[in-house]
DNA sequence: CATGAATGAGATTTCATTCAT
DNA sequence: TATGAATGAAATCTCATTCAT
């Protein structure tokens, strides 16, 4: 890659980057490229250098979110760890990661109301692979026993729910921090497969 | 009620079933007062007569929504049962609601990005009203030690998300019917709170 | 007149008087039929009974109006007095009037940019015929040499212009009633047209 | 100023300057932005680019022409010249710029009825300016003993009023030209002040 | 007579998109 | 590459007008 070619990529980032979080803030249907580019000092007619229209720009930072959202939990299944410790592991990432970018996928709409045939199919293929890791480490555990037999996809489908809707409840003013919060809720959600209490922390 | 009143009632209240219908479908950004006259065989100028303006239309569905959840609660808390089967009951009364309606609370935005501080305020205490009821029940099963004690705010958004999200993924081609399903996302769920694994239907 | 046509009659002038009211308010192209109607506890679909539409409504309201004010001025006409005693009686007349109504001559716009040909005539004719009342006075004035040689026209049109621009500053709340502000402008203007200074009220 | 900022107020004036034509032409509540924008040559959507949204448009064409009104009267007041022809002079401009732009003041509406609170200020403001220097001039005429002692808002207040009012029946096809007709309508309200008979040009 | 309800034309406004410079 | 400017389609909203009851 070039260095011109860097700079575009560099650029392409920082938009994308800026794009998460004026969504986040304002929501998809109120942001416009106007607020988008305005965040970065730039005009809107600069974005058509960079993304094909609209649709490519918010298509591109979904798919930039779940490839990242893959990284993590790729480098999670392969850490050592039990197989419980790898889906706390990848739920904690989750949670952090929906947190820090205020932005579950598909940032709070259904992708089949906002995209069209072509990018649609590579959202939910990007979405699925996602999701496929998840089913991974539960069929895991399943099959060694560490986890009840369930229906794979409901559950990862009930885990993914649980843990995108945090954009709508958490509050930077809570008393847990995002790591603490992070940590409670996956234990929580963890009881849902763990066979026996041994996990459950009891409080007080 | 006079049958004026009623007539005009109904008239609102097929404008709501109208749009609810509509935004479930094409989501609330892509829905103009236009998609939803015309279901009626109505012009747009009409809904006018009926609703103050479009945050007000989308306001009343909200509402319309929630109030009817929390009527689905109110019953199910009234209704005779242990505290585990009125949680079961409750979640799958919301579960069902949602798959019906195909619409989580809030039609999938945060009300915060869509409502002006008039309509929000009232949005989220009728929000935060139907998630009481959730809370009393929690809180009824962990002071009877049937569930685990714990963080009942927390708990009961993971419940909620999870189900709400159910509108993400849930598919009429699945093998489950709606009841089925239901139950079955119920008891998993369940399993964040019971203690002991009495409920944990060991499937296979 | 029956009393049926008695009651037409009746109701026809009390919307007429309701919408100069709010004409004078909300100024006329703010005023909706709506408005009219509420303030008379009706609905805008009965008011096309009284009149063909909202033209013919406003074009009524002028037409009364100006023919009030023709009235007026007849009287004073036909009244003991000098002309110069004649002419101050008519401008006070004329003042009153605006300010009690709230509303000068054609409610504040040019009715050439409102009324279609058919109306536009016929205001026009009945202005030029208060007019012309205005213009018997100065011209009578005139010719006993009470007055200064003018343009009667002009200095007519000078009269009225003043007159009816009280509208723009009147306030209640000013130190003057209603009926000394009218002696006092009047006063002044007459200078345009009294020889000597035997009118000047030599204020402090 | 650089080039760019200037060719956008150059056509922000041109804007402008449309709009006071075409208000003046169909009035204010008759003209759309379509219209502006078509005397132009240009779409209405442009407008948003160069104007917040029509009450500015509004606003802005009503601060120019009381601007400009402002800065003839300064020039006046500054020229050499007795009180007398000061204000015969400041009359005549007015006259004559009432009668150039077909507008008078506030387009012939109440500002009240037309602006929100944050223009409303802006313009009465501005307004208030322009009446100031008018007011100097009287009161000057008036300590200099050229004037009668008058009530100085009254007289300013018929002054502008008789001098706006012209818009209403100023017609091109008059026998005087516009610098004839702002002389005579000057001399014939200089009567309302001065004192003594010396400028009644007596007429045959 | 009166009205409730609906209509439709038109106005304002927004915003993704284009394009010359 | 970047941007200023313009465009046009579409959305919201208003309101005079109509009409069946």
């Amino acid at each position: 890659m070039s260095l011109r070619e860097k700079k575009i990529a560099k650029k392409r980032e920082d938009i994308l980057r800026s794009a998460v979080k004026i969504i986040s803030e304002k929501g998809y249907h109120k942001t416009t490229l106007e607020d988008i580019a305005a965040h970065l000092y730039m005009t809107k007619g600069s974005i058509y250098y960079y993304f094909k229209d609209k649709q490519d720009l918010i298509y591109q930072t979904q798919a930039m979110l779940i490839q990242e959202s893959i990284e993590n939990i790729k480098n999670v299944i392969e850490e050592q760890g039990n197989v419980t410790e790898k889906l706390r592991r990848a739920m904690i990432k989750h949670i952090e990661f929906v947190i820090r970018e205020r932005m579950g996928f598909s940032i709070g709409i259904k992708p089949e109301q906002v995209f069209e045939k072509q990018y649609l199919e590579k959202i939910l293929h990007l979405r699925g692979q996602y999701e496929s890791y998840f089913d991974r480490i539960i069929t895991m555990g399943v099959e060694e026993k560490v986890f009840h037999p369930v229906d794979v996809k409901i559950v990862r489908n009930l885990l993914l729910g649980a843990m995108n809707w945090v954009v709508q409840w958490y509050s930077p003013e809570g008393k847990k921090d995002v790591k603490e919060l992070a940590e409670t809720i996956s234990d929580y959600l963890l009881r849902i497969l763990l066979k026996g209490g041994e996990n459950s922390t009891e409080e007080m």
